[in-house]
Order: C-alpha cells, then sequence, then structure tokens
DNA sequence: CATGAATGAGTGTTCATTCAT
DNA sequence: GATGAATGAACACTCATTCAT
C-alpha cells in the first residue's frame, strides 16, 4: 500500500508512539521489547523500524513529546502577576493528576528522570524542561523583588529551584501512590508562594 | 559447622553491594551486567550468587540501603522545635551534595525512584522512605499548628509532603545538573520554612 | 500490446545492472543491499523486481556480463601466430588494468570468482569463461606443437591453463593492491610465452 | 566444568574453528550463519562468543590460518638453487591439490582472497601472504640476473609475480574444478622455469 | 506498470543463571 | 565453598520480497 500521504505517516507514527507509550507505563523502558511495542502497535517489526531507526530513538521522542507539553504550557504566562502565574501553573500541571491517564503520563515522566542520567539525549531535553522554567520563574523572582515583595536576600534562581522541586517533587508522591490527593496540596503551594510575598512586605514595612 | 563464619559472610555481602553500588552508578541498573558486577567485586558469578539469588535482589538491597540511611537520620530529630527540625534535616539531607561521591550515590537513588514503578518490592521500599518522613513532618506540622504557628487550614500532610517535596525535587536537579549550587537553595528553604511559620503568626496577632 | 517497448525494457535492465555493479563493487555482493540497488539505480523495488526476480538473479547476470566480454574478446583472435595471440590477449585483458574504472570491474569479478563456488549457476558461467579460452589456446599450442615450436613433452590443456593462470593470478594480486605495475609484467608474460616456443627451437635444432 | 586449563582452552578453540571452516567451506562464509557453526561444533551460542568475539573475528581466524601455512612452507626453502626452489615450491604447494582435503581447504582459500576485498583485516594478511613470497622470488630472480641466468631486462619483482601467479591461477581453476590434473600442470610451471633461465643462457652464448 | 510501505523470518550477539569440577 | 565455562532464551535490528493502491 505505497504511495502515502503525510497524514497517514503522521499517524502510523503517532500509533507507534502510543503503543509504546502504553508498553513503557506497563514495563518500563528496558522491560519493553521492541516486539512488545511491535505486537501493541498491531505491525511488524520492520514496519516500526521504517518509522524510528532504533528503541532509543523512540525514547527520546517519547521523552521530547512528554516535555513539549510542558513548555508549551509554560509558553502561556504571558505577564500576569508572580502569584498569579504560580497559581496558574499549579493548576495546569497538577490538576490533571487526579486523571488516572495522567497518573499515567506522569509515572512515563519519571522514567524519563531517570534515563536522562544515561542517555545525554534524554538528558538534554530534561534539561532544557528544568532550565527554562527556573528561567522564567527567576526573571518573576527578580520582578517581585525589585517590588519589595521578595526579600532580596534570596537568590532568583534558587527561588525558581524551590517552585520546581514543589512539582517534581509531587509529581514523584504522585507516582508512589495515585491515592495521594492533589487539592490540599495545590492548597498548600498557593500559601508557600503567598508567604514568601509577605515576609517581604512584612519587612517592608518595619524599615 | 560452616568455615565461614557470620562476619565474614557479612564482608563478602557488602563487598558485593558496594561493587554493585559502584557499577549501577555508573551505568545505571539496566546497563550494568552481572559480569561487571562481578568483576568490580573481584569474585566469580557463582560466588555472587552465593549471596543473592538474582540480580533484582541485588538492585531491592540496594534500594533498600538507600532508605535505611534515611530513615536512620529521621529518627535523631528527637522532639526539637519544628523550625529546628527542619532546618537539620535539611542540613543533613542536602548539605552532603556538594561532594562529588553523595552527589552519585543520589543519582542512583533517582533510578530507584524509576524502578520502584515497576519493581514492587522496590515500590513498597520507596513508600516507606516517603511515608515515614511524611507522617513525622505531618505530626511535627500538627503540633505548630495547635500552638498557631502554622495555619489550621492546611492539611497536614499535604504540608509534610511539599517540605518532602522540597528535599525530592532538589535532588532530581542536581542529579541532573551537579553544578547546581547548595547553599542558595538551602536559605530559601529555610525561608520558606518561616515563612509558613510567620503568617499563623500574624493571623494570631491580628486576632 | 505493451506500452513499453523492448528498448525501453532494455534500457531498464541495464540501469539496473549498472546500479548494482557500482554498489557490488563498492561493498561486495553480501553488503549490498537491494535498497542499496534500487536507490542507486533511482528506481523503487516493485521495479527492479519487474526486471529482476532475485538479487541472486542479479547476481547471475553481472557474472554472465563480465564473462561475456571475456568471450567477445576470444572470439577476435582468428588465426594470428600463436605468439601474436598471447600477445594481444594480454594487451586486451591487463592493459586496461592501469585505469581505474577497469581495477573496479575486476575486483568485481575476484567476487564472482568466489560466489562461483556456491552458486551453480554462477560455477557454471565461471566454468564456460575458462573452459573455451583453454580450449582454444590449447588448440593453439597443439598447432605450435606439430610446428615443433613448443615441447611435444606438454600437454597441451595445461600449457593453456598455466597461461590463463598468469592472466588471473595477475589480476588476483592487482585486486589486492592497485600499484601493481601492469607494463613489467606484460613483459614478464611476453618473455615466458617466448621462451616457451625457443627451447623448442634449440631441440629442433640439435634434432 | 569451571578451571579448565589452556590446552581444554585450546582444543576448544579449534573445535569451533574446524567447525566454521566446514561451514565455510560448504556455504561459504555469508550464507554460513553463526547457528551452523554453532550447530557444527555441538556448542551453546554463548560457547562460541567466549572464544571468539564476533564472526567477523572467526573468518579472520581462519585466513590467517590458511595463510600461516603457506608462510611456513616459504620459510623452509633455505639456499637451495633457484630452479629447485621453485621446483619445491610448486610441489609443496600444488601437490596436496590431488587430496580431497586439501581441495576443501583451497576452496575455503580463494574465499579469503574475495573477502580481502571488503574487510581490511583479512586484506593484511593476504597482501602479507603474497608480499612475502614475492619479496623471496624476487630476491632468487635478482641473484639468477646477476650469473646471467635471467634476461637482465626483466624486472625481478614481476617476474616473481609471475610466477606467484602460476600457483594462484591454478588454484583457482581447481577450485572451480578439482579433476583438473595436477601432473601435466607442474611439468608446465617446470619447463617454463627452466624456460626463463635457458634463453639468458642462449642469450650468454650469443655474446 | 510503477510504487514503496509493509512483512516477518532470520541475523549476530548478549547475559542472567547454572552446575560439574 | 568457590569457580568460571557453558547455556540458551531473548534481544534489537535487517532486508529480500510482496502486493494493495
Amino acid at each position: 500500500m505505497p504511495k502515502v500521504n503525510d497524514e497517514h505517516r503522521a499517524a502510523r507514527r503517532q500509533q507507534i508512539l502510543d503503543a509504546a507509550t502504553a508498553c513503557f507505563t506497563r514495563e518500563g523502558f528496558h522491560r519493553t521489547t521492541m516486539q512488545d511495542i511491535v505486537g501493541e502497535a498491531g505491525l511488524s517489526a520492520g514496519a516500526v523500524y521504517g518509522y524510528f531507526k532504533s528503541k532509543d530513538d523512540i525514547i527520546e521522542e517519547i521523552s521530547a513529546e512528554r516535555h513539549a507539553r510542558e513548555r508549551e504550557l509554560l509558553s502561556r504566562t504571558g505577564d500576569l502577576a508572580p502569584a498569579e502565574i504560580l497559581r496558574r501553573l499549579a493548576r495546569e500541571f497538577l490538576g490533571s493528576l487526579s486523571e488516572r491517564k495522567e497518573q499515567k503520563r506522569r509515572r512515563l515522566g519519571v522514567q524519563v528522570w531517570a534515563e536522562a542520567l544515561r542517555e545525554p539525549r534524554v538528558m538534554r531535553l530534561v534539561r532544557r524542561g528544568v532550565d527554562e522554567p527556573v528561567r522564567l520563574l527567576a526573571g518573576v523572582v527578580k520582578d517581585a523583588q525589585k517590588r519589595g515583595e521578595i526579600p532580596a536576600s534570596l537568590e532568583p534562581e534558587a527561588v525558581a529551584r524551590a517552585i520546581v522541586a514543589l512539582f517534581h517533587g509531587f509529581i514523584l508522591q504522585q507516582s508512589w501512590d495515585p491515592r495521594v490527593a492533589v487539592g490540599p496540596y495545590l492548597a498548600v503551594m498557593e500559601t508557600v508562594v503567598d508567604a514568601l510575598l509577605k515576609p517581604a512586605r512584612a519587612e517592608r514595612k518595619r524599615t
């Protein structure tokens, strides 16, 4: 069945990626064999290799997929107030975690985090996925410091990393136990953010 | 009446675990072969199998070792003031991260986190390693709430999870880029903890 | 009534054979894939299979091509004097070996020689390519013997085989090291041929 | 069955090489699978890889074995008279060709000749196997020229290559048709060598 | 007729594990 | 107990060939 248009090619690609995602979620990257993916996709081994040149290639692509979505979320923050930005990110990133499907996706994400430690190409993706939010948030913090809303003594980047850590750390805990509730955690995050702002205000008043 | 006493057995066991740790740190669980471990330990394949019945067994044991140390740190918090407990934990857990050797250990820890998702026995260990600190910290938070130092509206467990997330999240970031500085991050953590306490105090004063 | 006439078919066939020759010369029969040939020819896989029913078929055809040219050279020897025939063959067969392109062709020929050992159809071709010259040369030798130019004690076929060996052997050496000079070797061949004749003459004189 | 001495290791190695030789002789290098060799040797796949690190490694080893024997023959020529050296080489190299076993060996040799064109490590072996005899024979020729036994106009190396070609060329023909008789060919070779010497003598006489 | 995506048996190789010595 | 050679089921990947379009 030759002479296939780009649409069809893209659909097949996605079909393979979906199959791989299902397998990887179920068994992990290294316990999943190409035959598993081939079977799950309902294709032949050769067909899969027509679209991806190796298993690592598929892992990389899926890692990239994972991070593409996150970067897209970040780009939508525009120039909102700091507190608003964080609240929004929290809701976007963690809100969906009550859904079963998103939970599975996140478990895959945790595997990507470990995979990064040994596959440089995945590492590059993960770093970009951390560095960009950190830079964005550090900018927000710097602005807030100028306006005296955050203690000037704190390094903006470190604050940004703490916020990212609150996200990643929760995703980890949720991957180990999906029953962990999202709502209360979101409330704590918002309080922390508010708290980070208020002490500065308090200091200002004293001065 | 075994020719080799228990002491000797324990030493051999540790020798194998150390070799495995070195290999896993260098190459990851799945890229490390039993031959690698056997070679690193300077033993024979048969000898290793005399102490561990499978590779997964070694992985499990190493995961357990990782968490044993953390649990031990926790047990030493006694009945210090909440802020003091956190400051202490932060220093213990993150302080050593500036050392190259501990950084390697932590990278191994990240792999354990991913491994937990597919090996139930590892999952059990990781969960215990999270649940115990969470319970401990939730207790601390509850006490602080009674004394009005933390807003009563927050769920103690969620606060505890946020604190644990700050630890885990930083370890992740450090594993992806060892240049990330520990000091400034510690400063932010302390401020966050203080901030979590102060607003409550502020609320109290207003009342 | 085929839309494409025989001329077109023949051209396509040759296009594929040329592409295959290029690939085989570069990579050898077994390292060359059908995709390589398909790509080199600028056609589709299906198209190639419209002209040849298998890869082995192409190999056979190319082997045949190789030998067809040699047989054609032989047929042009007419009824020249023995020494003249050999001088001519030597020049025709070896003269072109100083050209890069012919060197490549010969390397392919060496592969055909090995391929013959396992593919009966190729064997048949190679044998014909040897037997015909041997028969021709043996005839020449027999005539020379009748005229007393070559010792009657030698088997004509064996002499013919020695002459063919001088050709084949040089082609081998040249395929392993293209820097081996053709000129001096040709000189030796002519001397050998003359020498083969002279002793007989000498014997004759003595008689 | 561990703790095996070098003798046993060498025997196993040879067992594998013999099995491989049998397979390669029967089917050629590329049509022979590792499973074929494994089966023929009566071992497991893993065992074979304990002695050779790849199929190419086995091919190389066998090619080396082939040439080791030839070099050994050469080294035994001592300082005999030129004609005697050649007669001896001819008998050693071609004499055994009437035996079925040696014929098989030679067929394998022809495959090595083709393999050299694409495997540089095999090429190196084959070149050494040609260059050494050529150098040896060229020396013999040069000496003969000094004594006026061979025309000084001929390049010694080219004469040497012609003699080697007479060997190789016959081996080729014999590999394609084992019925080709060795005896008559040997007679021709000796005559050629004598003839190469006589004309010089004749020239000398004339002078 | 031509296309080229798809097939799937087969390839060389690895590696956790066993067990005769 | 310790050894390490041997096992053999798996593994990722290839490629000659087919056939729906």
